[in-house]
DNA sequence: CATGAATGAGAGTTCATTCAT
DNA sequence: GATGAATGAACTCTCATTCAT
């Protein structure tokens, strides 16, 4: 017999086939194989159509055996979104502290980074946009805190822009500060590495998309 | 005692507190009530996690009561993401069609039914986006069918643009589809009547958008 | 095939075969059926021994079938343990109101009161003495009120036979509260009908041994 | 941090807050840890209500080690019941022994000795008196051999009594015997070295019980 | 048309126990 | 002796659906 649960799973919610998870993390390595199964099964069929008996199967693990590393179900979503979360502000972070200092650098550097997060971690993104709502009052603090933090930044940039007069738009910034993010997120559910487009063109084009949302001059 | 279910339903989902749908369809008044009930929780909570007793009581009925009018629960969704589809693309089409026959023109009348879509049925908008693929072969046809008659019209209008010289990018017609459909859907889930932008700036905000995405010139 | 549920459980908790419950109580057929085979159940073997589709095995039903009836397994025990206390107490406030007034009068009805009940309904009993520590706070309220009740009459009755000069005895009332209740809860357990002492008997010597304790002189 | 798993536990089954054994058992270090945790858990909540990590947890071990020390749970709760009747019925014959040889005296002497037992090892009297049942056939023979040497005794006391001339009563010595086994066994629910009754009397008050249940004269 | 009751399937979770380390 | 991990079995409970009334 061949491995019996490693054919990917087709899905209408996202196109890539690997549960790809950031490598830094420090999980054990049952940990990470609990992570892909679910990361996987709730990105192609969302975490309430996914069963604990499915996560298990797709670790090569009893159901019971998932609880000697998570506590529930939704403790493992809990985890992928903090994941997720993490990886994509430490990026955005990044990306805008290594930028040269003007607001149109910034801009560019965070919006490549988001977009190349999209598309590297495609699964995270999509679980991570699609499913936060599932988590409980008790989950969800850490996911939230990032997620503002991720928005100030962004704002702040475009606020930027406009004190230095390059940036000029007659519409209010959360409204490019939605559009952008929405356009971004979307990225992760088409992507996959086969694509006709190659990354650098798919994060040229958004780069430009935003610059001119957000009214850049030059 | 009032009426006990009547109560707006707290979700980090959608904004929209009014479940409201499109007036023409021809559906008895038992049958709007039970869409109306379903889509509020479907948009809230998702469809996995609204059960049909969930919507029987939000229904003011008992769930066995459900089956006098729908088949089955993804009987309600399907009728549901149809409705969506059809609505959107009633609008798109009549949008075009009423434009005047420039591309530009056809442009800003196909995204502004579509922000329009978004803003006055909201939870519509949320449910037929996010809860899709929850249906299986059967109901997900028609849907597909009118889906993609709606990136068809959007494509030819690009296409036409390009062939009169006013739409000039470097990048894909299919990235600006991609962008420029995500930034409208996203719409919905934060638009409610009482947000500080009005519809209207919302509309000329993403038309300008959109303009600017396809590279139009003058 | 002969029935398949009926046969008596063996137990060493209680000896009655038979789950009799009071016949006053407004209840559905299910509800009785539901009741009375949770009652030999729990009283047999205990309520943490007792799962769910055993009851509803007993009862001739799946067990999906009893949450038709009773919300949990914890509502079942509940009910039954508030049965059994409204039915004693109901008892013995009767007996005490229909005796003649003077306290040795009273004492003995009450007495008989008890025996009586614990001889009629000794699974009921078994499960009210042995199984109350079994409910969470929000099903034990009332159960503990009525409990307090009986306590508080028995006392009355002390009280108002020291008064009286009949009851002399140098102990602590609170002591033979407690021996005598123990006295009579202990019957549940060891009584059937075909008991070679007749309820009468088994009365009699009870109602003698609570004067004796109480220091009944004359 | 101070010791996590010490705090008294709640519980209605039993006033005691000391998982108090008997010293004289030779049992290893950790046989005792283990032993009392389960002592107070059984006591307090049952046997069937307490996981063996919730004895583990209070052991300050991790569950698989409990099995260095114990075959099963119910080895366990075997090796406790077992612990309760040899010390109960060592006591009580020892008393018996020690007494004057009237019946009377002997009565005295088994009941002090009975009401001692309890009022020293109260939850282990709880579990001995509650939890007997969940043994299977193969644990419970040693339990029910001194069970029955108790009552041998106390129906020889009486007997004896009886022949004597000083214990006269019309009722049967059955139930004299459950009646007063009864009201002994209940201490041990109640009874704390605080309680504002001093064991002296607690036990002077029994004692009058139980010869008043046996109509003793003079 | 409405509904109380029934039910097969399956959910997430806990359990006592085993075993390799 | 201690323990992290694994697991089969069982748990309570919810689910969508059916059907007689």
């Amino acid at each position: 017999m061949n491995q019996p649960t490693t054919a990917p799973i087709k899905s209408r919610r996202v196109a890539a086939t690997e549960p790809k998870l950031p490598a830094s993390e420090e999980l054990t390595k049952s940990k990470r194989i609990v992570l892909s199964a679910a990361l996987e099964l709730f990105a192609a069929n969302g975490y309430g159509s996914t069963s604990i008996r499915d996560i298990a199967q797709r670790a090569n693990m009893k159901s019971s055996s998932l609880y000697n590393h998570y506590k529930s179900k939704e403790d493992i979503l809990a985890t992928l979104i903090e994941i997720g979360h993490i990886e994509l502000f430490r990026r955005l972070r990044a990306a805008v502290v290594n930028a040269e200092s003007a607001a149109a650098s910034q801009l560019k550097a965070f919006i490549a980074a988001n977009v190349r997060s999209q598309a590297e971690y495609p699964m995270l993104a999509v679980v991570v946009n699609h499913e936060l709502h599932e988590l409980g009052k008790k989950h969800i603090g850490p996911a939230m805190t990032l997620r503002a933090q991720s928005v100030e930044l962004f704002l702040d940039i475009l606020e930027k822009g406009k004190a230095e007069g390059v940036f000029n738009t007659p519409h209010p910034p959360s409204l490019a500060a939605s559009a952008i993010g929405a356009m971004c997120s979307r990225i992760a559910e088409w992507f996959t590495p086969e694509h006709e487009q190659t990354i650098e063109k798919i994060e040229s084009a958004h780069v430009d998309y935003a610059l001119n949302i957000v009214g850049f001059n030059q």
